[in-house]
DNA sequence: GCGACAG
DNA sequence: ATCTTGTCGC
């Protein structure tokens, strides 16, 4: 099988090229730059990426929608205030005053995040809900892990009881930040050469267990169906936090289960395992809920994940100890 | 007061 | 996910 091409944008050098265009005397905020990357969702990665990555860049024209002075790493907020001053914006109490005056979005862009939104959709729409293969003897669960900018991802195949067979590593340079709901572009390269890097060595599964969510996203395709659709192969997304949807999970019995509901739909499964965590379960691609439950519930034993991906976890950990 | 977004 | 001090429980 081959790689699958993935291509995905370098949004950090984007951030950069955004915080430029703004002129001298004008200012931006974190929610203008995130917008004219093509998500307003994307606010956080924005400011915690300009705090560790914007050293060089003119960060004083980067205030919040209040208008108050950007917190970086770098420079003092008084510093900021003096900064602006000198360009001739009004600052009083560190706050920009009146913000509206001196606010800048006219950014030339081409809105990287909505392309790849668009992308997500398409990949939505060929996704194919049935009950997973009744045959499946081996279960391969991926996971990944970092050192700095240095991803580390895991393959690993389990037999019908959860008992490892064999693992493969891959690391990659990683660019692309984590922003909810673009799982994908961080981590599925590294998924992606990990399985063709498996497959080499002769190891297969007949589904694959993926740490993240399947439909079980705004747009329908998480991680784990992502993948999925481009190998066409069973996958099944197993998150540890809810990413959207509701489900009551008051008073749930170990191994109990409950739909997560979105928009009306049923999504994915909370269910309750060791202690009191719970994970959260949903079909990625030729999988559906109940037949995703089943699987799992199957290759729980007393962790919280289920085993081809406690052990994915624990490889990608323990690999970070030897560089 | 609003919102709370997988890894 | 990673970083990281202090705290709780087995």
């Amino acid at each position: 099988m081959e790689a699958q091409k993935f291509e995905v944008p370098d949004v950090g050098a984007l951030l950069r090229d955004l915080v430029k265009q703004v002129p001298r005397g004008r200012v931006t905020t974190y929610k203008a730059l995130a917008e004219a990357l093509g998500d307003p969702a994307a606010v956080r990665f924005v400011a915690s990426w300009l705090a560790s990555h914007g050293e060089d860049l003119p960060l004083h024209r980067v205030v919040h929608a209040s208008g108050a002075m950007g917190k970086g790493e770098f420079v003092e907020p008084e510093e900021l205030a003096e900064r602006l001053r000198r360009e001739g914006v009004k600052v009083e109490g560190l706050r920009v005053t009146p913000l509206i005056r001196y606010f800048f979005a006219e950014f030339e862009t081409e809105r990287p995040l909505a392309r790849l939104r668009r992308e997500q959709e398409e990949v939505a729409c060929r996704v194919r809900l049935q009950p997973l293969p009744k045959d499946a003897d081996r279960v391969a669960g991926l996971d990944a892990a970092y050192l700095d900018s240095e991803g580390i991802g895991i393959c690993v195949v389990c037999d019908r009881g959860g008992e490892p067979i064999d693992y493969v590593e891959v690391r990659h340079r990683i660019t692309f930040p984590y922003i909810p709901t673009y799982l994908s572009y961080r981590e599925l390269p590294l998924f992606l050469t990990a399985i063709e890097e498996a497959e080499k060595k002769g190891l297969s599964a007949d589904v694959i267990l993926v740490d993240g969510n399947g439909i079980l996203h705004p747009r329908r395709v998480g991680i784990a169906t992502h993948l999925g659709v481009l190998l066409e192969r069973p996958t099944v997304g197993v998150a540890k936090k809810l990413l959207c949807g509701e489900v009551n999970t008051e008073g749930m019995a170990i191994g109990e289960w409950r739909p997560v509901v979105l928009e009306g739909e049923t999504v994915g499964a909370a269910m309750r395992t060791g202690r009191n965590r719970t994970i959260f379960i949903s079909p990625g691609h030729l999988a559906d809920v109940r037949s995703a439950v089943d699987l799992v519930a199957s290759l729980l034993r007393e962790n919280v994940l289920p085993e081809p991906l406690r052990w994915a976890h624990e490889l990608a950990t323990e690999s970070r100890t030897r560089p």
